[in-house]
DNA sequence: CTGAAAGCGCTAACAA
DNA sequence: TTGTTAGCGCTTTCAG
């Protein structure tokens, strides 16, 4: 590969010069940089971005870590991310948790010895005092969409109000005339902490005077596998069970599989109501009724959001977006008297 | 920030010292070595790799260029490719094209200039020649699973034997009894060249006496949506179909919509078959009938390839894989005679 | 308008 | 075992 050097000599000038010409910064004589330019193209010549970075002290790269890749809802979130830094040519590396926090604080660590320019922190695998560490040290960083703690501490981060989310459920199933309400929330039961979807869905059900059967309560790790398992569990139990509220969509997909396989059908003889709305779920067997994150405009304002931080900017993060309950086909009012077991 | 001069100074000794000492490359007293690594602790030094990079001419980084993260089967394929990666003391720079080869351009050639170790190319938004063009520079770059030319014409490539899955198919459906058969299939009407999973599918059909009829021949760019629209499209149409085959379960899924909304009951009033078997397809109502790409080995494969292509090792590409067909129940044998139109 | 020189933070010979 | 020196490729004053 070429570097600067090579091209100076072919067009007989200096390093500084080409450096100048090509990236039309300073002021140079049109014949000379016409010269250089014709010398680095016939060359083949290409700047090595890493040598610039550690002169200039920044990568035009930024970290996103998340929980999985995989699942729809952060790919949406990643597509978001990177359109946005593309085109303020900022690229960025991607690194899984897959929920280990432990594994989690590594990679932040990596991101920010890689000199990344800022990055997008999601929820799942990342622990509150790991991002604060990072942000303590300067770099630029913004959870998004935490569910506890939703501005991690921080000054500047991107969240909803995921605790009205839960809300929107409860009344939307009660309205419905359900009683007999189920849930696939994702956590473990040993875990204390609850979050806030779930914890006020629960809250405003016995609010009005439905409290809900923790019989009935299913943890799941909020893959499409273990809602599917959740719901089976669910729907195994001789309990009259009319809906079940599964706190994202990937797991209300499993949800509906569930209710396939036992002979349910939704909305008839079961409600489904899921969280997140991705982009499938108005497409599903039948429609899923869910409460509607917008994904793609929150993550492209805190991709902007970060990119100003980085830029030095005076910014202030957006005030927590209310999430709003988008009632498909796959919820009705109850019908056949709660029934108990399909099959 | 500390550098590594800060830490020399520190623990009194110079920073070739502390490199050595801290990379445990050399050899180094011990007890020196315990100062540094204290005093390194106790500054909070995190080494630059981006200088590291320009020193080593490494940067322990690959590129991961893909049509559009959104899209299950991508995320899948990135999801794996991450892992190894990760695995290995890799990141991953993730640059969709969204179809776009000018733009695919550009983002390779960022991140040659960003000195990336190796990239995986995926088809959609990359032209083989390109794809060359950087190859002949000597970077390291394999092409996964591309349709039409299965290994662009460079040495090292994983791909799939895409035609013997289109082949597959046609048997399947034509086997179990339909005659009326459309198909939705990527790429656009006047584009002349036409994917394997899509040819091979017409040739079979043609092989056993049954051609298709062109008229239930639908282009779609691959998204859901559009897999859905013409699905719309196909359905409207007053002739006879019993089956049709999405040439990926995305538009797949969205064929599965058409139907219900069209009031078609699959698989007893149509039959639908998908390609690429992503995560969520056996979870489908009904559970997807398709052709199952072994997107995560196969891209384990090929990242695996990379890093030793990387290492300078000398390594032999896999010979494709075969895919082989998943029957699930959205394929049935044609019921009643072929109903023309729904509703 | 162009060149000389220094420096970004780290590693790798080679000496001492 | 540790220090000296040079260099990775680029940008940026500051002179000329």
């Amino acid at each position: 590969m070429p570097t600067i050097y090579d091209v100076a000599r072919a067009a007989g000038v200096t390093a500084a010069t080409v450096s100048v010409a090509l990236s039309g910064r300073g002021v140079v004589n049109r014949k000379t940089r016409e010269r250089i330019i014709e010398c680095a193209q016939e060359l083949g010549y290409r700047p090595n971005l890493v040598a610039r970075s550690l002169t200039m002290r920044r990568t035009h790269t930024i970290g996103l870590v998340i929980h999985d890749i995989a699942n729809p809802f952060y790919a949406e979130v990643a597509l978001a991310v990177e359109q946005i830094a593309q085109r303020a040519g900022y690229r960025v590396i991607f690194a899984n948790t897959t929920g280990d926090s432990r594994l989690g604080e590594e990679l932040i660590e990596d991101l920010a010895a890689r000199q990344v320019d800022g990055i997008i922190a999601m929820p799942g695998g990342l622990r509150a005092d790991a991002v604060r560490a990072i942000a303590a040290t300067g770099l630029p960083i913004v959870p998004c969409l935490w569910d506890e703690e939703p501005n991690v501490g921080l000054k500047h981060s991107v969240g909803v109000n995921f605790g009205a989310g839960g809300r929107l459920v409860a009344d939307h199933l009660l309205d419905l005339g359900h009683r007999h309400i189920g849930i696939v929330a994702i956590g473990t039961p040993d875990e204390p902490t609850m979050r806030a979807r779930e914890a006020t869905f629960r809250d405003r059900l016995a609010e009005r005077g439905c409290p809900i059967d923790m019989a009935l309560w299913q943890w799941a790790d909020g893959s499409l596998e273990r809602g599917h398992g959740a719901a089976h569990n669910l729907l195994a139990v001789a309990r009259p069970l009319t809906a079940i509220y599964a706190t994202n969509d990937v797991m209300a997909l499993g949800v509906l599989a569930a209710a396939r396989e036992r002979g349910r059908h939704v909305p008839d003889d079961l409600s489904v109501v899921g969280f997140d709305d991705i982009g499938m779920s108005r497409f599903l067997t039948p429609p899923l009724t869910t409460v509607r994150i917008e994904k793609t405009a929150l993550m492209a304002a805190a991709t902007d959001l970060l990119l100003r931080l980085i830029a030095g900017e005076e910014v202030t993060a957006p005030p927590p977006l209310l999430p709003s309950l988008i009632p498909r086909d796959s919820t009705a009012p109850p019908g056949r008297q709660s029934a108990t077991e399909g099959r």
